[in-house]
DNA sequence: TATATGGTTTATAAAGTTACGAACCAAAAA
DNA sequence: TTTTTGGTTCGTAACTTTATAAACCATATA
């Protein structure tokens, strides 16, 4: 593969994560910024790069931006006696990626409890599934935990 | 409590888990009316008394209908003789929400190799964070296959 | 002090989504 | 055959989201 070639397929590469996050609740232009600061060569990019790479408007640029700063997906760098941010993918700890998925997992089971306190059959098919739910999410918590633990320490390997 | 008082509390319930599905990127009708399917006493509920209950028109029900059955959330049931559908919330197994998760799971790792392939340095920093991520979600990928092994194991007894 | 740089905020246009009523349709009942 | 039941589809209004241009602002530079 040329580099021409494997730079045409990092521009296509971006839409496509553009798209995959729009998929998961992002906006477009959201999901594009952050396709670009994952797939080109270059890994920092500031404001003005971004709005010419993507051909959006400052604007957009900006709202985008914040949105992903506050989300904790991006975050910017600077250089002394420069006014320029330079924005680049957040490096956060992969071990976050399961903390979310355990909060969310939480708030799913609290849920799934309640409802059935409300019950008044405790023993009525809803009843009976949702607590199979909560047997489940146990089961995958209790493992998620672990899977914290084991690549803690494959980290240190 | 009482009776009322217990009631109550379900229909305030239908509106949170409506707001819950809702900002999981469903449609406010259709994340209401897999409220109303979860909650309520009643389990079954007939087309009318679903538009009824949420004070909506027969073309919202249907259209949120049809979507909710797409995405595999509810079902129905049909009775010899009576051309109603009962509408209830699908039964499907536990564990088909971990292979659901374990999908989306190896989409995210495949389109992360894809990335580290199309870069000059694989070496650089999205480089080495996206090796990171990829190694996590092999750890949880691993603990996901226990988790199912053990849910389906647990349940025998 | 005036001007350029690096953005943010505001107002609005364009597009997309949601929900509705009304018209429609197929099957069953009268 | 006509009417009722149990929905679906269509056209549209209301609302929400997205993206823009233009105005604005703070800091740095001339």
């Amino acid at each position: 593969m040329t580099t021409e070639e494997r730079i045409k397929k990092q521009r296509e590469l971006i839409e496509e994560i553009g798209r995959y996050f729009d998929k998961e609740g992002m906006q477009p232009i959201a999901g594009r910024i952050l396709g670009l600061l994952m797939v080109m060569d270059k890994e920092l990019f500031t404001f003005e790069e971004i709005t010419k790479e993507l051909q959006i408007s400052k604007s957009s640029a900006s709202v985008a931006l914040k949105n992903l700063e506050i989300r904790g997906q991006i975050e910017y760098t600077t250089l002394l006696g420069d006014r320029k941010r330079y924005f680049h993918l957040k490096n956060h700890e992969a071990s976050s990626v399961i903390e979310d998925t355990v909060r969310k997992m939480n708030a799913a089971k609290n849920m799934f409890n309640y409802i059935i306190e409300l019950k008044a059959d405790k023993n009525s098919k809803n009843s009976i599934f949702l607590k199979e739910m909560i047997r489940m999410f146990e089961v995958i918590l209790f493992n998620f935990n672990k899977s914290i633990i084991d690549y803690e320490k494959s980290k240190k390997d």
